[in-house]
DNA sequence: TTAGGATTCG
């Protein structure tokens, strides 16, 4: 971008320079100098009108003065500025701006000057690799001016797009394809957008220079396009590149700087266009799904496609239509990973490090038109590589399978390679991350997990080993009492209760089979316990609540800032969400606790995965109050907290603002219920064990919020990955299909309690004090 | 021109 607009704030540019450049005064400038990370800062007090050289170049010229260094007897300079730059500063550039240029020639002129300009002149260009800042002040008052200057754009919302012009617009990227290399002669990358009319428009853009394609890293990304071509394929609009397009690319994140990726040279960028991508990323909030947080190697599972951010640490060709990509990120995949055999010499990449790496770094196998791209990356560099296949494979010499990851040929989903630049935030944080990484602690501690330690077992299967080491040992074990001794059922069973005993047993059956079944939400006050509402219920209190307006009295409070829309669709529908502000301040998304009246359960969903925490309300007339409480009263993260019906008395909102004036506010769950008089409702756990040993048998409760499985009862409901961790626990616990005699022990605690009956009392057991053992599953 | 979203030969 080597010509960038920039606007000013109170002497300030919203948009710093590059922090390696260094102002050079005039004075110093000499011929022959090296100035590569000097830029020369001044105000425009003369243009001249764009020529043409003879060699059909455009050429522009104008004096910059060092406004800083008036009183010095040289205080201007000659800039000559040549080719598109030229064409591009002329448009822009006013007397009067400040003009800032890096990447510059200084030629010396064959006599002394008498007019106080320097006795050089500037040389610019993108040829020469300059860059060029113009610093411009906000323009309200000069609108007459203004117009020629910046050229007011029209945007063209995605439902209003005709076939056959050329339009600007914005969009929210829903799904992009990085750039790669065509079957003709250019880049291509696909795009499809979506905006708040709710219409998609999937672009083809293509470019020579990969450069100018935009710089799209995540979906949920907001490009700026100008200049695209709208065109009716197959019965939809499509976009398509045509002369002069250009595009700005913006993190969509809320609260995210209003930075442009931009892949031309001269941009516009004011205060209207601000809000315009401010706007958008709320509306995108609530309405773009975007897969959660980034995988990590250590959350990959196998028969997976997902999308990896990574640094490269080797490289290797392997045959003609493969290349092999080495790269970590600082997690250890809990799998045995394929190593893809290369000769040494073919594998680039610092040796010490991939030894350092070996097993934490994984082998990434890319195929066909992948592999033109993989072989031009530069080792060191960090990359997103998209929709990776993890794939459960077992080599004929192995006995455990291990897990491959392959960039299958084709672009299908958006599969690709792409080059993070360094500032990309998340390449920030994964750099962070690497070296905090300490690698020799790393290799001592678990270096079992490679595969060639694995195959020290021999000829015995995981399953074999697995099933041995549980007829011997328990499954589970005890947190405390470990001096107690050892009671038989039938001793248990007949003595009074209450009373606490140390088993010894086999589990023979358990309820509910359907393990989600087993939770339930419990009041610690009031002892009550109740099913988990279904989502049937939120919605359709989600619904009752959304006929009431929000109240515009309400929004914008000394502890909130508060944002409102109205839907698009036939029944229009009223949303509004309240940002709570810690110091007078928006925080960043994922820190932030919202309220918002009148979204969808879907909405809501959505926003869970972005903010801290988000609590459904609705407007009163002189306050927010809280929905029904067989609706969650808050969401975080997966989970729905709801509140006792019996034990809350529900308090003004208004106390949240308690918790925001901490000075880092947590919003925990516990903390906003008890301001909020909400009696928080415990998910637990709750089944029934038939235990049995030699002697006897008895039903024995399980009560549990998170000791027994080790697993939040809260999470269970909405993680698919602990579900099956949980059957697979009771799998092992009580193997399907075997006799008695075959189960594995249980050792356990248990409690004796009586419960009065209508005609006696009876008496129950529970299970306490005991987890289940760590290397079980 | 190219691609036109909608996973996999390895």
């Amino acid at each position: 971008m080597p010509v960038q607009l920039l606007k000013i704030i109170e002497g300030q540019s919203e948009i710093p320079l590059p922090s390696h450049l260094q102002k050079e005064n005039l004075k110093h400038l000499q011929e022959g100098c090296d100035h590569t990370n000097k830029y020369i800062q001044g105000v425009v007090t003369l243009s001249y009108p764009l020529t043409k050289l003879r060699d059909g170049k455009d050429f522009f010229k104008i004096v910059v003065q060092d406004s800083d260094n008036l009183g010095s007897q040289i205080n201007s300079i000659n800039v000559f500025i040549y080719g598109k730059m030229a064409e591009d500063c002329a448009k822009i550039i006013r007397q009067g701006e400040t003009f800032i240029a890096a990447g510059f020639k200084v030629i010396k002129l064959p006599a002394a000057r008498e007019d106080g300009r320097h006795d050089c002149h500037l040389e610019v260009s993108e040829e020469a690799g300059s860059v060029i800042y113009i610093y411009t002040k906000p323009r309200t008052t000069a609108a007459s001016e203004t117009a020629s200057v910046s050229p007011k754009y029209v945007y063209t919302p995605l439902n209003r797009l005709k076939d056959g012009t050329v339009v600007n617009l914005y969009g929210i990227v829903k799904f992009f394809k990085p750039p790669y290399i065509s079957k003709g002669t250019d880049y291509c990358s696909i795009v499809t957008l979506v905006d708040p009319s709710n219409v998609k428009l999937t672009c083809s853009l293509f470019s020579g220079n990969l450069d100018s394609l935009p710089k799209i890293y995540k979906v949920g990304d907001i490009v700026r396009f100008h200049r695209i071509k709208i065109r009716e394929y197959n019965g939809q609009m499509q976009g398509i590149t045509s002369g002069g397009f250009a595009s700005l690319t913006f993190d969509g994140t809320i609260g995210a700087p209003v930075v442009p990726r931009t892949s031309s040279r001269v941009y516009t960028f004011m205060d209207e266009e601000q809000k315009t991508i401010e706007e958008l990323r709320i509306w995108a909030a609530s309405n773009i799904s975007i897969s959660g947080s980034a995988t990590k190697l250590s959350d990959v599972q196998p028969m997976l496609f997902f999308d990896l951010t990574c640094q490269l640490v080797g490289k290797a060709k392997v045959d003609g239509s493969s290349f092999l990509l080495k790269v970590w990120d600082g997690t250890k995949c809990p799998y045995p990973t394929w190593k893809v055999p290369v000769e040494a010499k073919d594998l680039e990449g610092e040796k010490v490090l991939l030894h350092q790496l070996r097993n934490l770094a994984v082998d990434i196998l890319v195929y066909d038109n992948h592999v033109q791209l993989a072989e031009s990356l530069k080792i060191g560099s960090f990359l997103r590589i998209y929709s990776i296949h993890v794939k459960q494979a077992s080599a004929d010499n192995e006995d455990v399978s291990h897990m491959e990851f392959h960039l299958h040929g084709g672009t299908c989903y958006g599969r690709g390679i792409g080059l993070l630049p360094e500032s990309n935030p998340d390449v920030k944080e994964l750099k962070e991350f690497l070296e905090s990484v300490n690698l020799t602690d790393r290799q001592n501690m678990e270096s079992t997990c490679s595969m060639d330690i694995d195959s020290t077992f021999g000829n015995v299967t995981d399953l074999e080993l697995h099933l041995q080491r549980c007829q011997q040992l328990s499954v589970t074990v005890l947190t405390d009492h470990q001096d107690l001794s050892t009671t038989e059922l039938k001793t248990v069973t007949n003595s009074t209760a209450p009373q606490q005993y140390r088993i010894r047993a086999k589990l023979r059956t358990y309820k509910p089979q359907k393990l989600h079944q087993s939770v339930k939400l419990h009041c610690s006050k009031c002892k009550s316990l109740q099913e988990v509402p279904d989502r049937d219920d939120f919605d359709f209190i989600l619904h009752g609540s959304a006929s009431t307006a929000p109240n515009p009295e309400l929004y914008n409070t000394s502890w909130y800032e508060s944002v409102t829309w109205t839907t698009q669709e036939q029944k229009q529908r009223e949303i509004a969400i309240h940002f709570v502000k810690h110091d007078e301040m928006l925080q960043h998304p994922e820190d932030t606790l919202i309220m918002i009246e009148g979204g969808t359960l879907k909405e809501i969903w959505k926003l869970t995965k972005r903010f801290k925490c988000v609590i459904p309300v609705r407007s009163t007339e002189d306050d927010l109050e809280l929905l029904d409480l067989s609706a969650p009263f808050l969401l975080k993260g997966n989970v729905k907290y709801y509140g006792c019906k019996q034990c809350s008395t529900p308090k003004p909102m208004k106390n949240l603002s308690s918790i925001a004036a901490e000075q880092q506010p947590s919003w925990e769950p516990t903390e906003i219920a008890q301001v909020l008089g909400i009696e928080l409702l415990q998910y637990v756990f709750i089944m029934k064990f038939t235990l049995v040993d030699e002697t006897a048998s008895l039903n024995a409760y399980l009560f549990d919020y998170e000791k027994f499985f080790q697993i939040p009862a809260s999470e269970i409901l909405t993680n698919n990955f602990l579900q099956e961790k949980m059957q697979m626990t009771m799998n092992t616990l009580c193997p399907p299909g075997r006799k008695l005699g075959e189960l594995p022990w249980l050792e356990c605690f248990i409690k004796s309690y009586n419960v009065r009956g209508a005609m006696e009392n009876q008496v129950y057991y529970q299970i306490f004090d005991t987890t289940i053992a760590e290397d079980v599953v």
